[in-house]
DNA sequence: GAAACATTCAACCAAATGGTTGACACGAGC
DNA sequence: GCTCGTGTCAACCATTTGGTTGAATGTTTC
């Protein structure tokens, strides 16, 4: 299934605001791990955590193998990059406003 | 309530991963809207925009100033700084072939 | 082929999500 | 005051979410 970009979107901010997720990520970025690996950390069970890779592989942010009997689960680190395309865009406005407060706090001086 | 660091993130990711609120924070970038003028645009009840700047502001993406009978809701982007830098993190991860990977972590000695 | 292991799938559950409609609350203006 | 306009709240509904347990699938090993 072709995703749109918005969907993309979607998917990739879904499979993040998840702290599980977030940290599964964290913990296969270095290198990649089985999933027994990957679920060992965590005090829920294998299914719920084979549930959250599930979510991070269909958001493409992580991609599995086959090796044997192991799923090889390692990151797809280059689908945050809309995410984080997305974010910089915004990263004028927080320096807008920063600046606005400083500009407050110097004592309301005329600027630009 | 005070939020932990990954609860801030948890609530600033799920806000993001919904293409309404997204196209609402573009919408309130430049300028601060009222209520109605947010809700504008698109197809849904006032109710149901208004239910996503709750979470928009739950999050604390927007704020709320009330000016007469308007709400007037406007962008506070600081709040996506913490998202960014989680995602910048993983900047050294993409445009990175598995490869160059295993490589740059099996000798961490060189920078780059 | 049977046993042991690694992982997923299916069914179920409670809670959250995203939408609706209708009632309510609060200002503004006559 | 009464009414109009702006917006929220409450109740409801269907769907999704994040978790559970137990059965099913696939692989290795004996």
């Amino acid at each position: 299934m072709v995703k749109s970009n918005a969907a993309r979107l979607d998917s990739v901010f879904h499979a993040l605001s998840d702290s599980t997720r977030r940290s599964i990520l964290r913990d296969i970025a270095a290198k990649e791990k089985t999933v027994g690996e990957v679920a060992k950390p965590y005090r829920m069970s294998l299914a719920a955590v084979s549930k959250h890779l599930k979510v991070l592989e269909e958001a493409e942010l992580i991609a599995r193998e086959r090796r044997g009997s192991f799923h090889i689960v390692r990151l797809n680190a280059e689908t945050l990059k809309p995410a984080e395309d997305w974010l910089a865009y915004y990263e004028k406005f927080w320096n807008r406003q920063l600046d606005a407060l400083q500009t407050y706090l110097e004592g309301e001086e005329d600027d630009d």
